[in-house]
DNA sequence: TATGAATGAGCATTCATTCAT
DNA sequence: GATGAATGAATGCTCATTCAT
């Protein structure tokens, strides 16, 4: 009747993994605490004793997201400037970071999906995310514009239709139930912002799917 | 205490205004029946007699919705190729009808909000709005596709590319709180795909708005 | 299955008597919306629809107990003062007036324990209750002190050791399970107040009881 | 994390103390045992591991009431008794023990309230502090008509009367946010059953309020 | 055409209690 | 001695739906 004792930490990991899977699925005014207890084998109580509420849940979830995208992005990001010594970004560089994004988004379609879903959800007002997710746009917009610094007449401007084009994309590619190459569709509309684009391609290939 | 006994199909009309309104900023799991009720001043007994269902309002607005859309880009685009008598169409018909598609959506977007939240959230495939959304992207992607043939090397991916660049902008532009200038935005971005777009902009800019 | 659909009028009576009986026995936190449906042959939901919350139905019960309880005292007193023309209240009419207050809770004892019950958990400031029993308390004592002016040396004084007696000889009566005679008790005990009170006992007797 | 190991009798005395405090807010049935145990700085578990359950907590609650107010009481009037020789109380005894009472609730207004509260939500049958409060009542009426004998008609009523005007004005004075003089006050109701109270009034003041 | 009463299922949350550690 | 994880039952409330009127 009682659980096996998890590891608690396991067990915060396990749950907010689920609940990730689930709100990528329903959206989260759609993921219901019994379901998310069931999915992880306890009981509604139970899963509430480690975040308290649904919503706190939720900001767990987000915090988590944003320590690790912040984590990889930066990482990538830093080494590289420091090596070139130059103010913008090795044209390599730049291609690179954004392919990883799609790669990322390709290895985990679970994140993919929390994000897509969750940041539609968020357009109104009183969710919950609404504010993570317009601070998000401005943080990713800001950090693509200085990405695209010195390859593009209006780095804001730019910045907007690579973002455009990445969601719009990851968008069509999971109602396509992920049945079209995504990485390839995205190199070809990287290289409208990013004419030179296509000529480096095959060295950033290995390197964003890894 | 009883209605003034409105006409039944003004009431209709009214009530799927309401609840377009409603949906694009909840979604439609978040709209409550009771609500809509309320903002249509009746009961939730008296909206339900004339949909049966909230899945069935649902149902009933994107059959709406699917007419009227389809009423609009059929009318423009058949008269234009009727008139030309080329196989392809016009280089201006192609910019008029996309650059039309983003005024519709500046002039009514509460019609924005509806699609672009109702949209994410069907990527659920238990949504009643699924397989709508399924097939709307298909046609979409279809009718672009035949629209860029002649102008673009591959008409297929180029249309994706239209597709991705208006679905992400008009989320930012919601995410936005409409902030920023979308057609602008939106000329720059289809002249990356279109490149003599630019050179023929100030007449489209004049029948796109009207 | 389905209720022989009740009388709303009736219904919603109903509900505020049980309510009253219940909370009389376990207090406002004690009682639950499932119980008090149950006792009322109907669902949770089917009584939320009456009142909307719990704490809007303590609301109703007591305006309901306000507006009840005014008509009564004031009825009685504004015929006596009219009547006398005097600027202070007969020496009868103050009495009755005391005396009707115990013989209406001996009539109505679930009434009493009501009003006992809630007094007390209303001490909590965070009580739904609280400021309605504070301006009661206020209240009372203002129509005490009014009754007994003219009859004591400080009818302010005068009046807390009446509403003390009436509430300390209530709550003693209500734990020895109603088995003293409560009336008697508080005619000996106002006659301490007011020593005129047991030549005019009989007369008044009557007159209470009624 | 773990506790600096206090000493178990000064922990359970504190849970004790914390609990009295929190039930003259709430009401037992409004403690919650998390509530508790986080005042006193442990989980609930800890907590439960000092008094096995809640109802077994207000026992020893109750418990230790009954032995320090014994204790205090007996104190008083059995040496009080054995002085006097007497098989009546001496006027000032009997007076001094009254205005003891009121002196200790107006220094420990947390017992005070804690009494009031629970007594009343102890209306109950079914409230597991039911019967100690019927076997206290009773135990005090007894001991006030022993202390009132030869002084009063008739001791058992004077009881009842002396007992309702402590418990109607503590209840007024709680109420009040303890904002007037609760021992003047007392002291003239006191007064009205007493009637030679008055004369002696200024020695007992010394008495009872140190 | 609609209202208004009612249901039944579900929801997030709370809580006393248990127990392995 | 005490923690921390977990349960199971309950709680107030919401909601789509039904249906007599």
């Amino acid at each position: 009747m009682r659980q096996p004792r998890t590891d608690p930490n396991v067990r915060r990991q396990q749950i907010l993994e689920e609940a990730t899977w689930l709100i990528g699925l329903q959206g989260y005014n759609g993921l219901t605490v019994q379901d998310l207890a069931k999915r992880c084998g306890l009981t509604n109580g139970g899963l509430l004793y480690y975040f308290g509420s649904k919503e706190q849940l939720l900001v767990a979830i987000l915090e988590e997201r944003d320590r690790s995208e912040a984590a990889i992005i930066h990482a990538d990001l830093e080494i590289a400037h420091a090596v070139s010594g130059n103010a913008n970004y090795a044209e390599s560089t730049v291609l690179k970071t954004f392919c990883a994004i799609i790669a990322r988004s390709i290895a985990q379609p679970e994140l993919l999906r929390f994000h897509t879903v969750l940041q539609t959800e968020a357009l109104n007002r009183q969710h919950p995310a609404h504010s993570f997710f317009l601070k998000r746009d401005a943080k990713v917009l800001g950090e693509f514009a200085k990405l695209l610094t010195g390859h593009v007449d209006s780095p804001a401007r730019a910045a907007r239709q690579v973002l455009a084009l990445i969601n719009g994309l990851n968008q069509q590619w999971l109602r396509a139930d992920m049945e079209f190459d995504l990485l390839a569709e995205f190199d070809e509309a990287i290289a409208l912002i990013l004419p030179w684009a296509r000529s480096i391609m095959q060295t950033t290939y290995a390197v964003a799917t890894n």
